[in-house]
DNA sequence: TTCGTAATATACGGTGCCGTATATAGCTAC
DNA sequence: GTAGCTATATACGGCACCGTATATTACGAA
């Protein structure tokens, strides 16, 4: 039997990176093969077509959000609410998992499909968030209200080109953050 | 003289949808003149090549975001607040404009180019939004902060794909606004 | 009506990608 | 070592798109 040189997930993988550089369109099975430094040969052994690579992609990319992350949290222990708050930093910290977050949310605007696998993701987010918020604020609807705002914000940042005179983004968005849940404007961070 | 079947401007309209559509890979030069019902051969009398539509795309959508906002704010008059306010809806609520703005904003990730345009379009955005901000808070820090967070909603809830169990996107977002802003809970919408 | 010309259609060669078919080469088990 | 297997390379036909070159057509002027 011979080796394997290029196995599955590494298609799978370079297909994610592709994905974060340049959107879906941009996952090309030659792309990828010359990227990896073979030939698209072996490709169809492992996939049907360029479609069942999308998928895939999907999948692993769903697995690591999700699960993956929620383990890990688990694992590493801790009370609840930083628990959740180390998910939150898992989620929308990750060098690898953020750029491919913020392509599949613009995939998502054009594939059903793709708003339906990302649809399921998000709300187990949310489910983590609506924890968090819970842990501050009782009125469910104005718990629901605040972790729309956080999310919108942890996406929307990056969808947004503004600068903000002579301040910074991250000093801005601090301060956002510490408006968002009602605490002094962050002398010290207040460690919570 | 002939006259012209297909101006210059159907080209690029036709171009906007297909980028609202499908991002901007999805714009080809032969699938615009299939869409218009005529060959790609009156194309290169108005453009030198694809990037140049491209080009002339982001022009018309930054006229279309910014001064045609402004021109027809201040044409409807009213005071400030209100014409402030209108041009966000004329930006966020537009079913015109609103897809591009997101198509662009992905394009922006991966082209540093149209990221450099967005930047331009939402800096002039953002200081309106000071504006409005600035009627109802004096701190600079926090109008800044209640800016980003307002602008981050109006983006992120487009690439948001959570539900809300019982209540509707719009409930909850409406909640968020009046959160934002200091306002009480929304009994009846304080028309302000 | 006819002519000139501009707008568009048609035709072309080139490229990049798809998916398939076939050849090659390198493990592994004997 | 060698036979057999399997991952990968190579080769292929097809399609969609690019940009260019050339033919056609229809308007508007004379």
């Amino acid at each position: 039997m011979a080796v394997t040189r290029t196995p599955r997930d590494r298609w799978i993988e370079e297909g994610l990176l592709v994905l974060a550089e340049g959107g879906p369109d941009a996952v090309r099975v030659e792309v990828l093969a010359k990227r990896l430094g073979v030939t698209k040969g072996g490709f169809y052994g492992f996939f049907d077509d360029r479609e069942t690579l999308l998928r895939a992609m999907l999948d692993v990319w769903e697995r690591e959000s999700t699960d993956e992350v929620i383990a890990r949290v688990q694992r590493e222990g801790g009370d609840p609410r930083s628990q959740i708050q180390r998910a939150g930093v898992l989620t929308f910290s990750s060098s690898r998992l953020l750029p491919i977050d913020l392509a599949i949310r613009a995939w998502a605007r054009r594939d059903e499909v793709v708003a339906e696998r990302l649809r399921a993701v998000d709300n187990r987010r949310m489910a983590l968030l609506r924890q968090m918020i819970g842990a501050f604020y009782s009125d469910p609807e104005e718990i629901e209200a605040r972790a729309l705002l956080a999310f919108c914000m942890a996406i929307g940042v990056h969808f947004l080109a503004a600068d903000h005179e002579q301040r910074t983004r991250s000093d801005v968005a601090q301060r956002a953050v510490d408006l968002l849940f009602d605490r002094a404007p962050r002398s010290a961070a207040t460690a919570e």
